[in-house]
DNA sequence: TGCGGCTATTG
DNA sequence: CACAATAGCCGCAG
């Protein structure tokens, strides 16, 4: 392949094409042929420069910018091509410079979809697309002495290690040092993104069940991560007054100094202490003397966990104190004031760093609280002025998803309903709530309790179904990688939860083995939950990249994604348009994602003020 | 100081 | 108390 450079392009260069440096780019990359969804490579380096790579042939001569804001603009505007990023951060920096691009390439999300994990700097996704050994990649630790004599460098000033390396200079942050080395770093990832277009057309071509969709998975993943960056930068709403009334009512007013912060913790010990004899000194937050303390009130426990203790209420008046103190110590040190301090910024966004998926099935996931924030503070959770929430959420998502990867007949029928629990259950011959039990259990892999004679009716009534569930628990147990129906893939060999450890010496040998079968277990539940778990995760971002891209128009904004619900915070007058777009985008997006329709997806949809006012 | 265990919150 | 995540504190090893 034949990459053009273009650049290297700085700020502050005095030139001649001052005057309109974007327009001079876009009429160089038309040029150069480059049109809407052409692969355009873009690094950026504050106070260095950016530097713009396509593929092709020809040069372009240098230009010179202020800001590479209104460039890529420009560019962005006039050609729409989709940029290659070696990663989100890129994303992020363009949305804090006020840019937001339609379509990306998102190198180290595509990696991370090729080759699993979540670890995707450039040197791993170089070493993995040209077959080079992990164990002599460059490190992202600071340059020891020895790395740099082993490998002579191939060009001294280029980016490649004689051995095919990236070299350790150029990851460790060199790319950035001058703008041509910001245009050399453009370059190789235009090649990479290249290199994994190839890849995923053999994935696709490969055919199979879920090995057909690996290409607009990249696209989807990809889009994902510019909308990740879109909600880092934005935040989401979140009244401070609201949520210290919802803090204080719990742990009182906000404490003025430390010894005011003591004291309170202190009243709060003393109330569940109280109820223990009196010369008792015990540590609340550790669990083994907690475990001490109920023993010496007459209660026995195998571990203080809420769901257990809640059985015990009635034994003893410090079994519930202790329960109120627990809620307490949780927003005391997790949800309270600190938490405001640190991730509530002065206009009222809370801010949280959201990653378009994570190192196992693929889920979304978010820092700052955003995926777990208590229900309680969901109230503190207000649409800003003029302006309201349009909140959907996928109805039973897994469930469907598993109709439509396996290909079930029987179950995609049961989709049909809006509540596909209702014919599962006549298909079974028993009652909703245990039909329901069955499936979660058959997902999750339950394989003990009342579900598990369901579980032999489930069998016969959607075997198709059960035997895809079923082939993702044996390549777990047996250690073999997995492919999601979108073509992510889901580590079995090394790293996933149980796969080595070996068994603690001074068991007996019956122990160890009990434990090897224990984890292999594990491992089967991981892997037969991830086929499902890590297919919803991508049917969820093709719809929430879809609505971003059609309500980008009416300023309906996503401001939440909550693994099977969005948030979109919309003007009033745009609320019946945004909640309209939420299902025309799910159909389109369930029709691309599963050409098939047999399966039905469903959302419930509902404009409110507050999160907290959603049913649900 | 780093890491596993325990606990709580969410989907 | 199945599957996943983030997050805080304790206890222990180094």
């Amino acid at each position: 392949m034949n990459y053009v450079r273009l650049g290297p392009v700085r700020w502050g260069w005095q030139g001649a094409v001052m005057a309109a440096p974007g327009v001079i780019v876009v009429d160089e990359l038309r040029r150069l042929g480059v049109a809407r969804g052409a692969l355009v490579a873009l690094t950026l380096a504050p106070e260095v420069g950016l530097g713009l790579a396509t593929v092709g042939g020809g040069w372009s001569r240098p230009v010179g910018v202020d800001d590479p804001a209104p460039v890529v603009q420009a560019v962005e505007h006039e050609l729409r091509p989709r940029w290659v990023l070696w990663s989100n951060e890129t994303a992020v920096a363009l949305v804090r410079r006020g840019v937001r691009v339609a379509t990306c390439w998102d190198v180290a999300a595509v990696h991370r979809l090729l080759f699993g994990g979540w670890r995707a700097d450039p040197a791993r996704v170089w070493a993995h697309l040209h077959g080079l050994p992990l164990a002599t990649m460059p490190t992202s630790r600071p340059l020891d002495l020895f790395s740099q004599v082993e490998h002579g460098d191939a060009d001294p000033d280029g980016p490649l290690r004689s051995d095919g390396h990236i070299s350790a200079e150029w990851v460790g942050g060199g790319w950035a040092e001058t703008p041509e080395r910001l245009v050399r770093w453009a370059e190789l990832a235009v090649g990479v993104a290249g290199l994994q277009q190839e890849r995923l057309a053999e994935l696709d071509a490969a055919g199979g069940a879920g090995r057909g969709r690996a290409s607009a998975t990249a696209r989807s993943e990809s889009a994902a991560e510019l909308l990740c960056a879109e909600m880092s930068v934005d935040g989401l709403p979140l009244d401070r007054s609201v949520a210290e009334e919802i803090i204080g009512d719990v742990i009182g007013p906000r404490p003025r100094t430390e010894s005011e912060a003591v004291e309170q913790r202190g009243r709060r010990d003393a109330e569940v202490l109280r109820h223990a004899p009196a010369d008792s000194r015990f540590d609340l937050r550790s669990p083994g003397q907690v475990k001490s303390l109920l023993r010496r009130v007459g209660i026995e426990v195998p571990d203080t966990r809420a769901g257990r203790l809640e059985a015990m209420r009635d034994a003893h008046p410090l079994v519930d104190a202790l329960l109120l103190w627990r809620k307490a110590e949780r927003v005391a040190t997790t949800y309270g004031y600190g938490w405001l301090d640190e991730n509530l910024d002065p206009d009222g966004r809370l801010r949280g760093a959201w990653s378009g998926s994570d190192g196992a099935a693929g889920r979304m996931t978010a820092s700052a609280g955003l995926h777990n924030m208590p229900a309680d503070m969901r109230g503190a959770v207000v649409a800003e002025a003029g302006h309201v929430f349009v909140r959907a959420d996928l109805g039973q998502i897994e469930p469907r998803v598993l109709a439509a990867v396996s290909g079930d007949r029987g179950l995609a029928r049961a989709t049909q309903a809006d509540d596909m629990y209702a014919p599962v259950a006549e298909d079974l011959g028993v009652d909703r709530a245990t039909a329901k039990v069955a499936v979660l259990g058959a997902m999750y892999g339950q394989t003990t309790g009342h579900g598990a004679q369901a579980l032999r009716r489930l069998s016969s009534a959607y075997p198709v179904a059960m035997a895809y569930l079923d082939g993702g628990d044996r390549s777990g147990q047996a250690g073999r990688d997995l492919r999601t129906y979108g073509g992510r893939l889901v580590r079995m060999g090394g790293g996933s939860p149980g796969a080595d450890a070996a068994g603690a010496p001074e068991l007996a040998d019956h122990d160890r083995d009990r434990e090897a079968r224990g984890r292999a277990a594990a491992r089967g539940r991981y892997g037969r939950n991830a086929l499902v778990q890590g297919a919803a995760a991508e049917l969820f971002k093709v719809w929430a990249v879809t609505v971003r891209a059609r309500g980008a128009a009416t300023e309906a904004r996503i401001v939440l994604c909550l693994h099977d619900e969005l948030l979109l915070h919309v003007p009033v007058a745009h609320d019946d348009a945004a909640a309209r777009l939420l299902d025309d985008c799910l159909q389109e997006s369930a029709h691309r994602w599963a050409p098939d329709a047999s399966v039905r997806f469903v959302a419930e949809i509902n404009v409110i003020r507050r999160w907290s006012d959603a049913k649900g």
